[in-house]
Order: C-alpha cells, then sequence, then structure tokens
DNA sequence: AATGATGTCAACCGCGGGGCA
DNA sequence: CTGCCCCGCGGTTGACATCAT
C-alpha cells in the first residue's frame, strides 16, 4: 500500500544521462526557464519522468555550477556548518552558492567523515594543547549535532544566498552549451567522439570573460596566502569551534549572572546578541565570498 | 596480468511539506 | 477537512574507476 514508484512506469529512462538527453533538457530550459517540471518530459519528448529532469539540471546542468576540487577553505566551511547544522545539506549549500547540495554530501561523505575520523583518532592520543583543542572540538561538535542545539540559535538563511539565486541568464546556459561540447562528462566519452554539431567553442572566450580575471586574481591571492590558508585548514577551523563554544560557555554564565544583577533594571542593556567568534567567522567567511563571487551569482538577490 | 577490494559520485528512492481543488 | 499532485530534501545505491595484492 505504499507510494507507486514515480519512474517505473514503462517506456520510462533511467541511469546515466546521456550528451543527446543533455542538450534537449538543456535547450528546453534555455528557452522556457527552469521549473514547471512535469511539463519537461512531454515538451520535450525525452522519456525521463519529471524529477529525473529536475535532478539532472539542478545538480549537473545548472549554470554556475563548480564541481570537483574542493579547497581548503571550502572544506572549512562544510566542515564547520557541518558541526552546527547536522547533515541539512541544503542549509549548507546555501553558503556555497557554486556548489550542489548533492556535491557537498557526497563530499562529505567519501572524504570529510574519514578525514574528521583520523585526525579525531590520532589527536585523541595526543598531549599537546593544540591536538587537545582539536579533540574537544570534535567531541563537542559530535554533541552538537546530536543535541540539535545551536539551528535555532543561527536561524538561517545567515546570509543572502539563497539557493534560488544563481545565475540563469541565457549567457551563462549557452556558456554551458558551448562548455559541454569541447569538455562532456567523462562518463559520457564513449557516446560522442565528435561533438560539433552545434557548438562554435571560440566564441565563448569572449563573452564568459566577466571580470574572471579579477576574480581569480582574489582566488589565487587568497589561496597563495599562507596565513589566510593555514588559517582556513579544518584542523584550525575545528580548534577555532573548540575557541568559541568555550566563550559561549562564558558568555552564559556571565548572562546568568546579569540577569540576576539586571532583575530590577533590565532596560539598559544593549539589545544585540554578542558576536561570537563563531559567528565572526561565518560573517568574515560571507564577506570573503561575496568578494569571490561572479555578480551574476548574486544580482538575483540585490534588484 | 588478473582479480578482488575500496573509493567516487551521479542518480535513484521514499518521505514530508506545501499548494490547490 | 481531505485527497491529490508536485517539489525538494536527505539517505542510499550501484556502475564505474582506481588501488592493492
Amino acid at each position: 500500500m505504499g507510494r507507486p514508484p514515480c519512474c517505473d512506469k514503462v517506456g520510462i529512462k533511467k541511469g546515466p544521462w546521456t550528451s543527446e538527453e543533455d542538450i534537449i533538457l538543456v535547450s528546453y530550459i534555455q528557452e522556457h526557464g527552469p521549473g514547471n517540471w512535469r511539463s519537461v518530459p512531454t515538451n520535450t519528448g525525452l522519456m525521463r519522468c519529471s524529477k529525473s529532469c529536475r535532478l539532472r539540471w539542478t545538480n549537473y546542468l545548472r549554470p554556475g555550477i563548480k564541481r570537483g576540487n574542493f579547497t581548503p577553505h571550502e572544506e572549512g566551511i562544510i566542515i564547520h556548518l557541518q558541526s552546527l547544522l547536522g547533515n541539512r545539506w541544503a542549509a549548507i549549500a546555501s553558503y556555497l552558492p557554486q556548489r550542489t547540495d548533492n556535491d557537498i554530501k557526497n563530499y562529505w561523505n567519501t572524504h570529510l567523515k574519514k578525514k574528521i575520523k583520523k585526525f579525531q583518532a590520532t589527536a585523541a592520543t595526543s598531549t599537546t594543547s593544540h591536538d587537545y583543542m582539536i579533540s574537544k572540538a570534535c567531541n563537542m561538535a559530535d554533541a552538537i549535532r546530536k543535541e540539535d542545539m545551536l539551528i535555532t540559535t543561527f536561524p538561517l538563511p545567515f546570509f543572502p544566498y539563497a539557493s534560488s539565486n544563481y545565475a540563469c541568464s541565457t549567457e551563462n546556459i549557452s556558456r554551458l552549451l558551448q562548455g559541454w561540447v569541447t569538455s562532456s562528462p567523462k562518463h559520457h566519452h564513449h557516446h560522442h567522439h565528435n561533438n560539433n554539431n552545434n557548438n562554435n567553442s571560440s566564441s565563448s572566450n569572449n563573452n564568459n570573460n566577466y571580470n574572471s580575471n579579477n576574480i581569480n586574481n582574489k582566488i589565487s591571492r587568497v589561496e597563495g596566502d599562507q596565513d589566510f590558508e593555514s588559517l582556513l585548514s579544518f584542523e584550525n577551523i575545528l580548534a577555532v569551534e573548540a575557541l568559541s563554544f568555550d566563550m559561549m560557555e562564558a558568555e552564559e554564565v556571565q548572562d546568568n549572572q546579569q540577569d540576576e544583577k539586571n532583575n530590577n533594571n533590565n532596560d539598559n542593556q544593549q539589545q544585540q546578541p554578542p558576536l561570537f567568534l563563531l559567528e565572526k567567522w561565518l560573517f568574515d567567511e560571507a564577506a570573503s565570498m561575496m568578494e569571490e563571487l561572479p555578480v551574476d551569482c548574486y544580482s538575483n538577490s540585490m534588484f
């Protein structure tokens, strides 16, 4: 008596998408925009269910997606947010607008979980204060995840990235098409050895060079900066976390004492919550990300 | 060189929430 | 209120790649 499977109808294709299907889907969306997924299979003739089309678009074909090669910077953000939010990948992805929730989830499951576990194991046997901090941070992160403690403390979205803010200009989509023709996904290679039926890849260079030099300079400057880089390594993120929770505990104690003192006159205190190190870190992250992002990525939220 | 183990990640599945008649 | 449909989310799978023996 369960729900009927969405994609088990006869004639509905499953499994990896072919280049031909990608082209059909992208050109349809280029014309009609994303959304209204139920009409996509019928209007395009794709033998896919609407869900599969949406998934292919949001996780792979959508413009503005960066795949692979997670930087230590991004690693730090993911580790940090995962400890704050748990496995709420869509929420985490909203802080990394160029990454999909699926990619972040995969990266966490295949790389970061192991990395942290390994680190925890070595740190547990160590007696240096730095390692102690990190192991403590790991334990705290675990505890917080279980208690779901901070979700109410840090309501989302903390920053003006919404998952819907991805760039969707036709320019970007056509850039995607050109990009596909010149570098199709690796598992498609055997389908097409000559993908030049609808492309003039030489023209792509002019359009999509929007401040790319500027951006690349910033990124390389940031990534080349040893101090900054080491600050954002995941080991240090964990250490910062431990420190920030110590501070939070301290703040709490202080608050309780203050409350008792201020029972009589409670109107002269600053209404803003204290800016914890943790929040400051997130804020700095967002600021640096805003600098790195192409304008298109958040223009929707600004106008 | 062969083959079994492990890693990776695109895609799938089922569920819950929201909108609507 | 109820039932239906669609969408998005998070857990999981399994095909393919890579590594180890």
